[in-house]
RNA sequence: GGCGCCAUAGCCAAGUGGUAAGGCAGAGGACUGCAAAUCCUUUACCCCCAGUUCAAAUCUGGGUGGCGCCUCCA
C-alpha cells in the first residue's frame, strides 16, 4: 500500500511518489529566533517529526531540513530591548528551542542550517532571480516581481487580481506592484547587514527558504511543511521564487492546522499564546506529545489544561497495557502464541492509518484496540514468552514512529530500587497482620510524592506517575 | 470584498455512499481488606432544510453557527 498525502498545492490526497526511490526529502520551516516557543509553534514540530519518523520506520532514507531564521526585524527588536545584539539573541532562543523540543522527543534534523550563514547562498539565488528577470533592485532593496510569473498563486489557490483588491496600500511605494515582495532588504542605521552587489543590506525573509532547502535538498525535493498560516505569502513566495529561478521545488505541500485557545489563533499579535516550557512545567513532554498526536494534524486543536489532563489519562493506559508486558515478560513460559493475529492486525491497522495522510488520530485508537487485546490475554491462565516478546515490540513499533509510548528509562537497580523494594517488604508485613492503618499510610505517603502501588495476586508493584 | 476550512455522544475525536472507531468522564458488576490496575456490561440516528440514490454522517444545493488566510505569525 502507498502513502497516501493530502497535498495543499493539488487540494487533494495524492500518492506519494518519491523523486528517489527509497528516500525522500523533507523541508520544514523552523522558528524565528527571537523568543522561547510557544504550543502553536509545537505543533509543526511535532507533526513533521512523526512524519520524518513514519518514513523511517517505513524504510525510506530520509533527508529532513529545519532552518532557523536568525536575522529578521523582530530579532533586531527584541535585541533592543534585552538591550543585547541580534546574534547573541538568536543564539540563546536557538539553545532555548533545542531544550524544549527535546522534551517532545522531537529528533534534531539533519540539517538546521541558519540564514546568517548562509548569505553568500542566499545573494546568489537573487542575482540568478534578477538574471531570469523575475526581480529588479531599487535603492539597495530587490523585489520580487509577482506579475513576472504567470503561475503566481497556484499554491494558496489566489487570483493575483483578488489579491490586488485586498493589498494594503503602501505608501511610498517603489515597488511595481502592491504584491511585489522584498528578496533584499537595503540595511537600515546600525542593523547587522552584509555586502551585496546591491548594497549593504539583508535577506529577505522568503528568500531564505528557498536558498537552503535547495542548498543541502537539491533543486527539487519531496516535501515542503510547516503551518497553515505559512501558505500565504510565506510559502507562495517561496515557491515562486524557486520557480523563477528555475527550480522545480518541493513536489508536495504539507501544512498543519492551527492550535486555538478559546477557539481562536493562538498567535502572539493576539497575546493568547502558551510558551511550551510554561505548559512543560505542568505536564510531561509526552503528554503534550500525545496531545498533539490525538488528533489529525490538518484540524484544529483547542488548548486547555483539561484537555492535557485528559491526554495524560489516556496515556497512562497505553502505559499500563505496555508496563503489564513488562511484567508478564518476566513469568511468560514458552508455549504456542495466541496473541499473533492480534499483534498482526494492530500493526497492519497503524500502518493503514498512518498511510493515510498520516492519521496519528486513527492511528493511535488502533493501538488502544491492542491495549484491550493484550489486557485480556494477560488476564488469562497461561501467557507465553513469544506472545509477551512480539507485543513488546509492536509497542516499540508504536514508540518509534509516534515518538510518545515508552516512557524514558528510570533508575533500576538502584537506591531507588533497593528502598522501594524494602517499603514494599514492610508494607506487606502490616498487609499480613492486618494492620490496614500502616500499610494505606505507606501507600498514601508514597502517592503524595508520586509513586503509586497497586497489589495484585503476585505482590505488590509500584510505577512512578 | 476575495479564497478556504469546520459543525459527530457530557468532553475530546476517527469515519467521505451500505445502517456510527477509540479515549476521557459517568453508571452497574467482577476482582481487592480498602484502593489502584484490569476484565464484563452500559451511554449518539452524526447543526437545520431540500435534493440525488435501493442506500448518506458521508454526494449536491440552500440555510445557520464557528474559524482561518488575504499584514508578522507554526
Amino acid at each position: 500500500m502507498p502513502i497516501r498525502l493530502y497535498n495543499t498545492q493539488q487540494g487533494q490526497k495524492e500518492e506519494f511518489i518519491p523523486l528517489l526511490e527509497g528516500k525522500v526529502s523533507i523541508y520544514c520551516c523552523g522558528p524565528t529566533t527571537y523568543n522561547y516557543i510557544h504550543l502553536g509553534n509545537a505543533r509543526p514540530l511535532v507533526v513533521f517529526d512523526t512524519i520524518r519518523r513514519y518514513f523511517l520506520w517505513r524504510g525510506y532514507d530520509v533527508k529532513y531540513v529545519q532552518n532557523f531564521t536568525d536575522v529578521d526585524d523582530k530579532i533586531i527588536n527584541r535585541a533592543k530591548e534585552e538591550n543585547s545584539n541580534a546574534q547573541a539573541i538568536a543564539e540563546k532562543y536557538i539553545a532555548a528551542y533545542f531544550e524544549d523540543t527535546a522534551s517532545l522527543n522531537i529528533i534534531k534534523a539533519d540539517v538546521h542550517p541558519k540564514v546568517t550563514e548562509h548569505i553568500a547562498d542566499i545573494i546568489a539565488l537573487v542575482q540568478r532571480i534578477i538574471d531570469n528577470d523575475h526581480a529588479y533592485a531599487v535603492d539597495g532593496d530587490v523585489y520580487f516581481e509577482v506579475r513576472s510569473l504567470p503561475e503566481y498563486g497556484e499554491l494558496s489557490h489566489r487570483d493575483i487580481d483578488d489579491l490586488r483588491a485586498g493589498a494594503r496600500v503602501d505608501a511610498s511605494d517603489i515597488k511595481r506592484d502592491p504584491l511585489d515582495f522584498a528578496l533584499w532588504k537595503a540595511a537600515k542605521e546600525g542593523e547587522i547587514c552584509w555586502d551585496s552587489p546591491w548594497g549593504q543590506g539583508r535577506p529577505g525573509w522568503h528568500i531564505e527558504c528557498s536558498a537552503m532547502s535547495c542548498k543541502y535538498l537539491g533543486d527539487s525535493f519531496d516535501i515542503h511543511g510547516g503551518g497553515a498560516d505559512l501558505v500565504f505569502p510565506h510559502h507562495e513566495n517561496e515557491l515562486a521564487q524557486s520557480h523563477a529561478a528555475g527550480y522545480g521545488f518541493a513536489h508536495y505541500w504539507l501544512h498543519n492546522g492551527f492550535i486555538t485557545v478559546n477557539e481562536e489563533k493562538m498567535s502572539k499579535s493576539l497575546g493568547n499564546f502558551f510558551l511550551l516550557r510554561d505548559i512543560l512545567a505542568k505536564f510531561p513532554g509526552d503528554v503534550v506529545r500525545y496531545y498533539l498526536l490525538a488528533t489529525h494534524y490538518r484540524s484544529p486543536i483547542d488548548f486547555s489544561d483539561d484537555k492535557l489532563t485528559s491526554a495524560a489519562k489516556s496515556l497512562e493506559r497505553i502505559r499500563n497495557s505496555y508496563a503489564l508486558l513488562q511484567e508478564a515478560a518476566k513469568t511468560a513460559v514458552v508455549g504456542e502464541g495466541k496473541l499473533a493475529a492480534a499483534i498482526d492486525k494492530a500493526r497492519a491497522s497503524f500502518i493503514a492509518a498512518m498511510d493515510d495522510d498520516f492519521n496519528t488520530a486513527l492511528a493511535i485508537s488502533t493501538i488502544f484496540d491492542f491495549c484491550h487485546e493484550s489486557n485480556s490475554y494477560l488476564a488469562g491462565e497461561v501467557v507465553s514468552k513469544a506472545d509477551v516478546g512480539a507485543a513488546l515490540a509492536l509497542f516499540n513499533d508504536f514508540e518509534a514512529v509516534l515518538g510518545m509510548i515508552i516512557p524514558p528509562a528510570q533508575e533500576t537497580g538502584g537506591l531507588a530500587e533497593d528502598l522501594m523494594a524494602l517499603i514494599l517488604r514492610m508494607r506487606e508485613t502490616a498487609r499480613a497482620n492486618k494492620d490496614w492503618p500502616s500499610a494505606d499510610a505507606i501507600r498514601d505517603g508514597l502517592k503524595e510524592i508520586g509513586i503509586v502501588i497497586e497489589d495484585t495476586k503476585d505482590g505488590a508493584r509500584w510505577k512512578r506517575v
